[in-house]
DNA sequence: TAGATTGTTAATCGATTAACAATC
DNA sequence: TAGATTGTTAATCGATTAACAATC
């Protein structure tokens, strides 16, 4: 039931469980696949077609429990635990990633910070020392960290993706504006501001 | 010929825009949709299918002319401009956006950084006045902003959205984590790195 | 010329939607 | 029961790929 789902069928279930948490939040204890479609902008028809994928976690006539759905897509995203993640880079990027609050309720911690800048290693980065590129990978292997998010200059980043790799990452989070060229068993996940603003100039005035 | 391009076509291409400008950086004059679609990830044909919809930018046997081929896609995205853009939320990441300097040198520039935390307006961001949210919708008006990135809270990310749209922004750059309403005539892109790292541990371990 | 690569057509593949029986 | 909504099948729609004539 669970063998090859699609990967665009994966790319909807973090977007429904975010519209789920917060439907939970409001203090809604149901939910239908027509109002999920409505709130996301997606036919009602394609939540049931995705979710059915992976077994019927609904019920005619009513609809959806709001927290088991939560439960059980935070189970086949496999985000029923804490992942720990590396961040390279301690710019002005790196430094508001280490910052941001809003991993650790989501599945994710910020293990290490890395940068290989002598100003920066040291220092204290969102409650993080960072720590010299030198010892990345004796770090990753100890820990046996799988996921990390790259926020180096763009000519840095296929170096840093090489390295990550081979101690072991096989996830990688890439703001750096560049493509990335990595074995068929990494996955790679890109964040290029830049790239969706252009995709939007084509549609104005 | 440039009539009703699939949005997925117009998705792709400042990813083809970006990866270009890296080829004319290292020196190269040439390409092939061959060897961009190997730095890619994507085949061939897929590099020709796109760029055939907005006309024949290349040449049989020899390929792609880099610079005039950058030209040419700068042109269809209309980033052979530069665009006005506002900024909504001075936080970490607000601040973290004006700071950087990559928007400028293809095709954005930022015009304004709004917030609404009296500890925060008048200071200075990344060489920007931090301006009152009270004054937004008049500076939209006045220089006709069409362009705008969210980075408020998730709770007041629709509020935003809702005055951006009213003053005549027509694009949305939303890092909060939530989903937008908005009329058809206006486009949202969205930004959470907590989604692409859950779409990621689903193929871990 | 011979080799290479485009632009395009047709075939294939995959994703979305419509519709409805099942059932709460 | 009557109304509502699921899960699923079949039909439609759209996107990708393969293949090749055209041609540089």
């Amino acid at each position: 039931m669970t063998a090859n789902i699609p990967d665009i069928v994966i790319g909807r279930l973090p977007v429904y469980l975010r519209a789920l948490t917060r439907l939970a939040q409001e203090g809604q204890e149901v939910t239908s696949s027509h109002e999920l479609g409505q709130r996301l902008g997606i036919s009602s028809a394609q939540i049931r077609k995705d979710l059915s994928h992976f077994g019927g976690f609904g019920k005619q006539g009513t609809g959806y429990q709001i927290h088991y759905l939560i439960e059980q897509l935070q189970q086949v995203l496999k985000v029923n635990q804490e992942w720990e993640v590396v961040l390279v880079g301690a710019g002005d990027l790196g430094s508001a990633l280490a910052h941001y609050r809003g991993f650790t309720e989501r599945g994710f911690r910020i293990a290490c910070v890395f940068d290989n800048s002598p100003t920066k290693i040291g220092k204290q980065v969102g409650g993080f020392a960072v720590m010299s590129l030198d010892n990345m990978q004796e770090i990753i292997r100890e820990r046996a960290i799988k996921i990390a998010m790259i926020a180096v200059p763009a000519e840095k980043a296929q170096e840093v993706a090489d390295r990550l790799i081979e101690a072991g990452v096989r996830a990688i989070l890439n703001y750096a504006p560049m493509n990335l060229n990595v074995p068929t068993d990494v996955h790679v996940q890109y964040i290029d501001p830049v790239v969706q603003l252009q995709r939007m100039t084509y549609y104005l005035s």
